[in-house]
DNA sequence: TAGACCACTGAACACCGTTCAGTTACACTG
DNA sequence: CAGTGTAACTGAACGGTGTTCAGTGGTCTA
């Protein structure tokens, strides 16, 4: 009885077309610029088939974005294996950066985009998050225990630090935010060393209160995040 | 001879109104909520009226994203006061921190949106955005004058360094790219507070070629930034 | 072979940004 | 005051968007 496995077959090849599709045109065109339409006249379909396979358009990208992280994960393995695990653990940032750069489209989409949904537990891509999330924090755990970066330091902890700053320079200059003349990358590499330097300077983290820092009244509305 | 100056006054005010109710919608609901046609409707013209006052509904929200630079220029300027010149240099970042927060959508417009052009001098707000980094770079060089920053360090990369830095957390936590149940106050904090230590701890900056890094190829096409 | 199922289509809906011919109200000129 | 020119403004349209839905046609099942 191979006859729904065909079917299954056919199916998945579909899907897969699609995500092929919009792959293609958003890489080089960028989401905004992609459409239903577009995306049905490259698989030869008609746009109301695509609706068979994702609820949304969002739903495209959102496994677009999915597949980003795949190969941010891929891009930080292949920067292992520096000798001193403090490079290692530079490498591992660098390469995130330069991620950004080099799939400029996937990163806007995974830390950008904001039809992209908040990143959930129930997201099927969380589990290789948390993987890649565990690998870096190996990485900073063996600089700890190299005498890198000072014991007292959370990995997790120093791992979103890291994440946060890096991104910064990384979405300046995805999204065009540099000065006239400004150099993305010798900005990218001031902020990590900054922050390997501050963390390596054992600052206590997360813990005390901010003192003597302007008051400001936050209005704390729960934001909903576009439909 | 006043009807010139009447008329003048009368265009402005309509100029001013799209602009309001630009505003009103967009803070609210959201750049991509904001359509033409609602913000025809609120100023109880026709959508092909606001045309006569702006080539295109990218340059009102452009003007809007200048307007955002005022605003975190005031923010900034409240912030001043404390007796430390190193406090008041955090307080500075804390405060363009909490202005992410508290004018989010005006800070997603300003350094996340990509519909908004890259920031050249010829811009209208350069100037403005000149003041507002030599303000933050005069507070530098206080605190390295007070000894709590290196005399080697040079102020501007400094500058662009916490920038860079701080806009992580930010853009993170305007698009909900937190990871669940993390506190994105304590988040910029940590960033804000290793980037200082890093700067204090006199890294070299902008000089260093990176050693050891994995050599990633970058392919080098000008990418258009959206139409 | 009859019936069920389901992938798929064509047409439509309600939007969007933008353009343009044409109207209308007003200020200036003779 | 009458006529003219100008510029603001409108209504309708164009070509696009994401999405929905009734209907069709082919494939598999009983």
């Amino acid at each position: 009885m191979g006859i729904k496995e065909r079917q299954d077959r056919e199916k998945q090849a579909v899907h897969e077309s699609i995500l092929t599709a919009a792959r293609d045109l958003f890489v080089v065109e960028g989401y905004a610029q992609v459409s239903i339409r577009k995306i049905a006249e490259r698989i030869e379909y008609s746009p109301a088939a695509i609706y068979s396979y994702f609820p949304s358009k969002d739903d495209i990208f959102f496994a677009l974005a999915t597949e980003g992280f795949r190969r941010l994960d891929d891009a930080i393995r292949a920067s292992e294996g520096a000798a001193d695990p403090f490079v290692e653990l530079r490498d591992s940032w660098w390469a995130f950066y330069q991620f950004s750069k080099d799939q400029r489209e996937f990163f806007h989409l995974m830390f950008v985009d904001r039809s992209v949904p908040a990143i959930t537990e129930q997201w099927q891509g969380f589990e290789l998050l948390q993987q890649m999330m565990a690998r870096v924090a190996g990485r900073i755990q063996r600089s700890i225990d190299a005498g890198h970066l000072p014991a007292t330091l959370k990995p997790e902890v120093a791992l979103h630090v890291l994440w946060a700053a890096l991104t910064g320079p990384a979405v300046l200059a995805c999204t065009c935010r540099l000065a006239p003349g400004e150099d993305g990358d010798a900005l990218a590499r001031d902020v990590l060393d900054t922050t390997l330097a501050g963390l390596a300077a054992g600052t206590p983290l997360s813990f005390v209160p901010l003192p003597a820092c302007t008051p400001v009244a936050s209005p704390s509305g729960v934001v909903p995040h576009e439909g």
